[in-house]
DNA sequence: ACCGGAAACCGAACGCCTTTCAGTTTATGG
DNA sequence: CCATAAACTGAAAGGCGTTCGGTTTCCGGT
């Protein structure tokens, strides 16, 4: 077969197929990637260096279809920062499948700048101290993360043994819900905690 | 070749073996688990189902090996859940190779229960409402999980360009070290905010 | 308007990995 | 003591990631 008239291939619309793949699917593998955008498996590395560099693409698209745009970060930086972590944890929700790929890989670098420096400019400016700064964002960050893979893990199953042998978490487990609430409630009672943990950093306080 | 007189694997030995690999090599597959077992690729079967229970097996040899029993549960529970969260890092830390593997692992259960049981415990002494411990227990943890993959992720590298189009990021990066100190620091001002930020849900606060 | 080179894709092939299965020898227990 | 199960081997199947040579189409310079 011949080259095309219009190409069927770009660095964009396999960082997308692929992205739909892997949420659909839960995997991600090249031959089923080809078959999603009608191309022989071999066509995709005239555009790619190989898989990780796909994975990179998909974390782009994450960021690129992510609503981080419609963001006020005229706020109190509590109130921008808390806004940030909730829809950088839905961007990966909505997802789920594709996180357990995208967390283990290197971050796309351009993309996340924009967003950083907004942040720092926002912590600055609230009175954080320059040293500071990138910690207090990588502590969030990587607060999301974990968070974005408790949400896409598997259901916890509680055996019956635990219940004589640990009673208190029995009892805690009560009052838990299994469904996938639990993973947003945890999210939530970490997230304002980190958050006002933050503040009692800041000199005037 | 015939049946050894003595086994030459089990479950426990098969874990340990994989959780070496996996550290050194970065990655794991069956044929150089064989290899460093001295057997064949398919005895492993007769053992295990399949690749994935290897990784379990890895979590498991983690949480045996990782000195979670010199742990001092009768102190203060802020005391005893920052120790808890460090020594879960630390262990993670131990073995970076294999971290990106253990992280979208489902955990292995019983392993868990006796730590959760314990940080149950401490967290409902300390007054927490029942409904609030594992969410607690599951921010926590979410955190230091996160952190596990950021300190084993390479070195975030600053392109130039971002000092001219990105002027208060730059500013903070001068001032944060790009060795693997920046993800210990973050970790430290993020676990320190985080429990902070749990004390104020105590009714007494 | 032409033509040489690059671009875009295909098909086949290689090497590796996971998993299965039939066979061989040794331990075990009733 | 013997049948049965256990522990391992070797070969083979099927899949995946990747490379490479081949074919057709587009494009830029003259």
């Amino acid at each position: 077969m011949p080259r095309p008239r219009t190409p069927l291939l770009d660095r964009r619309r396999i960082g997308a197929a692929a992205l739909r793949l892997a949420d659909e699917q839960g995997t991600l593998t090249i031959p089923a990637l080809a078959r999603a955008l009608g191309v022989a498996p071999s066509a995709l590395y005239h555009h790619v260096s190989g898989r990780d560099e796909i994975i990179s693409l998909m974390r782009e698209e994450l960021a690129l279809t992510t609503g981080d745009a419609d963001q006020d970060w005229s706020q109190p930086w509590a109130q921008s920062l808390e806004a940030w972590a909730r829809s950088y944890l839905a961007a990966f929700a909505a997802h789920p499948g594709a996180v357990p790929l995208l967390a283990v890989a290197p971050l796309a670098e351009p993309f996340m700048h924009a967003m950083y420096e907004k942040v720092a400019e926002s912590l600055l400016a609230a009175g954080f101290a320059e040293a500071q700064v990138i910690p207090l964002i990588n502590a969030l960050e990587s607060f999301i993360l974990g968070s974005a893979l408790d949400l896409v893990s598997p259901p916890v199953m509680v055996s019956n043994v635990t219940r004589e042998t640990a009673p208190h978490l029995s009892a805690v487990l009560d009052h838990t819900p299994t469904d996938h609430t639990r993973a947003k409630s945890s999210f939530d009672i970490g997230l304002r905690a980190m958050l006002s943990g933050f503040a009692h950093l800041l000199p005037h306080d």
